[in-house]
DNA sequence: ACCTATTGATAACC
DNA sequence: TGGTTATCAATAGGT
């Protein structure tokens, strides 16, 4: 039963590594234990080990986590699951998002197929509503943007965020050549430039933010 | 020197508690420095007390976070700075979204009372226009058919969020004056109903996540 | 996994 | 508050 001084440093011998382990793993979350009882203090200890599939943690009863908020621990280092589903719900929410937009952008659409329809039924060039429904939602706005009716339109999509400015500004004096011309060139305006953010901007950096976890569920 | 057994209780003499306090988390970070370069395992641990003002972390180098992505700890309890971050992050991102939303719908509002204005001015029938939007973009139209614009105009306000749904069914047997009452009463709707979805509904429910907490700079 | 010698931690004291 | 020491507690190494 001699003992040597242990050494302090990486065990090399696998078994004797984790028979180490489990006993000081053991003796270290008794001491937290005690520490929070004798003092009254909040602590927890996280220990991650190749032997246990999760990772080994104690927490002090109400530990840190009602300090910090509820510090949860991940199930399964692997899965990181909280952390997925903090990410899954804004991605959600962001997809909500983006379907209401798209759903505007479609109405908006709609709008412009109904104006377009109207030039055709006024004897306007279809050249418009054919570009349009060739490309439905596409880029077609653009290459028609030489079109004589879409002169204002070019400026419109340079100022997109501006757009809404416009709206209450209703010129009423036009004479009705005017405000049929007006008409064409709003229906001109390219869909694309108006979208704002697409779904890759609005895309959570989670990327960058990879250091960001929630824990969950391991201080009871 | 006689030493009592220690009894696993709390620790009512504040001095003792405190001197307890010191040594035993002295011992105990000790302790788990020394399983961590032991077995080579990542671990961890907390230790908050009343008598620092941050709490005592120790952590086996590039521990834990690197696991689970990059833990830290807060620098002060109270601030959750970067939780608080991230929730602004959040809010700022969605905020955009529904700035975004709010441009499209006002853009779509632009459109619709152009179009309104359009008819007042020219008196015409949009019906066949209907007709090809329902072709182009399915039942919306089906909802709308048939029913006098006037009441439509309300149903936007109090429908706001079908509001797309409904902009297409123009009623157009309506004579001039109506056209124009209409349209002038469509100017006056509040924007406010056709905003899609408020502030409120896309905040996060940081409230139900408080449990939620982003670690900062406590490992190095 | 269980033992026990030995080291290590620390309660009580100064 | 920090240091000392007797004692208790943890555990290395063997079984």
């Amino acid at each position: 039963m001699t003992r040597k001084k242990v050494k302090l440093a990486y065990i090399t011998n696998d078994s004797a590594r984790k028979a180490t382990f489990k006993k000081r793993k053991k003796g270290l979350l008794k001491k937290v234990s005690e520490l929070s009882t004798l003092c009254g203090i909040k602590s927890c200890a996280i220990i991650y080990s190749p032997y246990d599939s999760q990772p080994e943690v104690w927490a002090s009863e109400h530990g840190i986590q009602h300090v910090l908020g509820l510090f949860k621990n991940m199930p399964e280092m692997e899965q990181t699951k909280k952390m997925v589903n903090q990410e899954s719900f804004l991605r959600q929410r962001i997809a909500k998002a983006n379907e209401q937009l798209k759903k505007q952008q479609k109405d908006n659409r709609e709008k412009e197929l109904t104006e377009v329809m109207f030039q055709s039924l006024t004897g306007k060039s279809l050249h418009n509503l054919t570009m349009m429904d060739l490309n439905d939602l596409g880029v077609a706005q653009k290459q028609v943007q030489g079109e004589p009716a879409a002169a204002k339109t070019e400026g419109m999509v340079q100022q997109p965020h501006d757009h809404h400015q416009r709206t209450p500004g209703f010129e009423m004096n036009m004479d009705t050549m005017q405000r049929q011309q007006w008409f064409v060139d709003m229906m001109n305006l390219p869909q694309e430039n108006n979208m704002g953010f697409g779904g890759d901007e609005m895309m959570l950096p989670f990327g960058d933010n990879s250091h960001n976890a929630l824990w969950s569920n391991a201080f009871t």
